[in-house]
DNA sequence: TTAGTTTGTTGGATCAACAGACAAAGTCGC
DNA sequence: GCGACTTTGTCTGTTGATCCAACAAACTAA
């Protein structure tokens, strides 16, 4: 049960000899250093299980490698011989993620420790623009990361509001931004010249997901990350894995029909869940038709920060249909609460900025209507990454590779 | 990539060395003859990449410990010496499962070719027992088991209609068995006499859906299992492994509110899926008050038949029932294919049955209603292991703890 | 009968982790 | 200030698993 992590019965694992073992524990000492701070070898040892002196043959091809160094002396023991402590070296390799959405694109780069090295969000109408030149756009930003990365590139990653097929990377459907049938990683791959690092395509809610996961420093594996924007997106981590499905096609949780009698959908459906807890739906019952908080011309934030500065002054309106979204956003948490027994329910995009009003519905929802007691000790917590979600999961998802296998960094 | 499976990117690996070398390969060779049957050591090394003298050892212990066995000269090959089979030994051990359902107790014990050595199955009216009772009876029949099989007992794994805490084996609630807070792993390990193997306890649907996934011998790694019953249980194996959530609850499908305007169902809500896919709810509609049909006394399996007498007949009311019931099931069905992007939905309990009738409505609601294209390229099939699933899942997982860990088995 | 092919074993090489000894570098008590 | 004690990190030699190359065994085909 521990090289092979015991938990896929079913599919194939792979034959391991003495490289795979050194890349294993390679792996585990970055690992552990990453999860629980800067440390001493003897530390490490004790904590791994692995020998002193691998420790110390391990940590020296590590720091070798860019990616641990030397740091201060341990001050905190206070009996015998103070050890060196070993940290994290960020600034050897980079993950970059990006981003295109219907409003705007974006990039950033994190290096190893998590930091941002260069971050970029610039507004783009995308939806009336065609796919390659929106791709040539975000070509240019991406380079503009890529160049602004001190040491390796581990890979890059694109996130969109879109169904993608996992293996192949290609966009099936993105109703908002009106493309279909758009082969994206390939595409992009071929505008950054080919590069030697892997270039790969995910849905937004996904790598949303992920970037929760890892802002969660707890020990919780399973989550539920629901994104709120015009429509409403769904990521899940369960068992520290993002589920992805058969094809890539997961979490697609806003067409779920919870409200029959409801209004029509863009999917052609009527009460989809996404007509009751998407922005639309919340703005259609807090504004009148000439609101600004409803002109879709506008910035978004901003947009949201007037019906914040509303809620906070105490209009009734404004309170009754953030009321009303959280229950109908408790009906749909709830369900998904039933099927996944998450730990954490967590809140991104809009809902994360309306969190203070939203949270309460939802969580008397769950109480209310999960069927395992406590409401199988689901929690709900406002996502603190704004819009940066996606853009960070999808470099941690590069980075990510790095901490699997430190030797895919050059030494 | 190799060792660590590499899914799991927040979770604590565990540090290799020699010995755990050793354990993943045998575990390799192992499965790789179960998965692809009887061969040579040198295709064995062809396949794995492993060298052909590290097979040949791996092999020899294998064959020690009694889990595979040389067979017959190769006979397929022209050219060269021809090679030696390998092949599973099942006989020098086995799993056993067992179960406590409303209407009856059942065992099975599964050795490691997944033969069956031992088959069990009694009725009993366990609602008007009180659980120290039914534990007492379901004892005796593991015991028998146990008796029955010649090698070594891997573990016993129970499966109960009932939310199960995944660390502790402890019953929380199974209303149709009327149980609530019980400790049945701690009861039924003591029963057995703090036996040497482990013994687990476990939701009936999940371990149907790994029996389920077992029963695919096709590279499907995503699969939804639905066991109907007079509720709804769900089971989901998501890249290779069972769904449990964070405290083992998940797949609560049957309160999923799919139709407010519905029928009011145990839980105390109304519109509940199982209320309208539940076999009460076939039932009610397919037949009258005093149909025999109809009377819970009678073997279920009894009452299906006739229900399929009557469907085969082409009886107006009884096809009408069935066509509602899988019009219902679709809307369900398509909830979760949109969450969870399965390769397969695989119908259990009476829905297998019935899965004749109830499959074409299901696979057009997954045409009509799940946004991926082509749904996903989810298919729909029936399993063939009628009311045996759970039972076969629960001795499978104790199968797979050898699969994983060939060393577990006495030398 | 001989050449050619494939299998499975053998002995030695390699490589990574392990075990124990030990010097280095600090604290504590007297 | 000094010795006893504790902890760190390195060094040396051992263990163990895989790999490599050579080779005998077993069979086919010409």
């Amino acid at each position: 049960m521990t090289l092979s992590d015991g938990r896929r019965p079913g599919s194939r694992a792979v034959a391991a000899d003495h490289v795979s073992l050194r890349r294993n524990n390679l792996s585990v000492v970055l690992r552990h250093v990453r999860d629980l701070g800067p440390r001493s070898r003897a530390r490490i040892a004790d904590d791994t299980g692995l020998n002193k002196a691998t420790v110390s043959s391990l940590v020296a091809e590590l720091v070798e490698r860019g990616l641990l160094r030397e740091g201060s002396p341990d001050s905190t023991r206070t009996l015998g011989r103070p050890g060196q402590l070993v940290e994290l070296d960020g600034s050897g390799v980079c993950g970059v993620g990006a981003e295109i959405n219907v409003e705007y694109l974006a990039v950033i780069a994190l290096d190893l420790s998590g930091a941002a090295v260069f971050e970029q969000r610039v507004p783009v109408d995308v939806a009336n623009l065609d796919p390659g030149t929106t791709l040539d756009r975000l070509t240019d930003l991406i380079k503009q990361a890529v160049a602004a990365v001190n040491g390796q590139v581990a890979g890059v990653t694109l996130a969109v509001p879109a169904l993608v097929q996992g293996e192949t990377g290609e966009l099936k459907l993105a109703p908002n931004l009106g493309w279909s049938e758009f082969p994206v990683a390939d595409e992009l791959r071929r505008r950054l010249g080919d590069p030697p690092y892997p270039v790969h395509v995910d849905n937004e809610a996904n790598l949303a997901a992920l970037a929760a996961y890892a802002e969660l420093q707890e020990d919780v594996h399973d989550l539920v990350l629901l994104t709120g924007a015009v429509g409403v997106g769904g990521g899940v981590v369960t068992g520290g894995h993002l589920l992805r499905g058969s094809q890539g096609y997961s979490g697609e949780v806003g067409h779920m029909p919870v409200a029959p009698a409801g209004r029509t959908c863009g999917c052609g459906r009527t009460g989809c869940w996404e007509t009751v807890v998407g922005l639309t739906a919340l703005l259609h019952q807090a504004t009148d038709a000439d609101d600004p908080a409803r002109d879709p011309s506008l910035d978004v934030e901003q947009r949201l920060a007037e019906i914040t500065r509303r809620a906070e002054a105490g209009d009734v309106r404004t309170l009754t249909a953030l009321q009303d979204v959280g229950d109908w956003l408790g009906i749909g948490g709830a369900v998904l609460v039933n099927i996944l027994n998450p730990d954490v329910l967590v809140l991104g995009g809009y809902f994360a900025v309306l969190g203070p009003w939203l949270k309460a519905p939802l969580e008397q929802a769950i109480r209310e209507r999960v069927i395992a007691p406590d409401g199988g000790g689901c929690r709900v917590v406002q996502s603190e990454l704004g819009f940066t979600a996606a853009v960070r999961g999808g470099a941690q998802i590069s980075l990510d590779q790095v901490f699997l296998d430190p030797t895919r960094v050059a030494q």
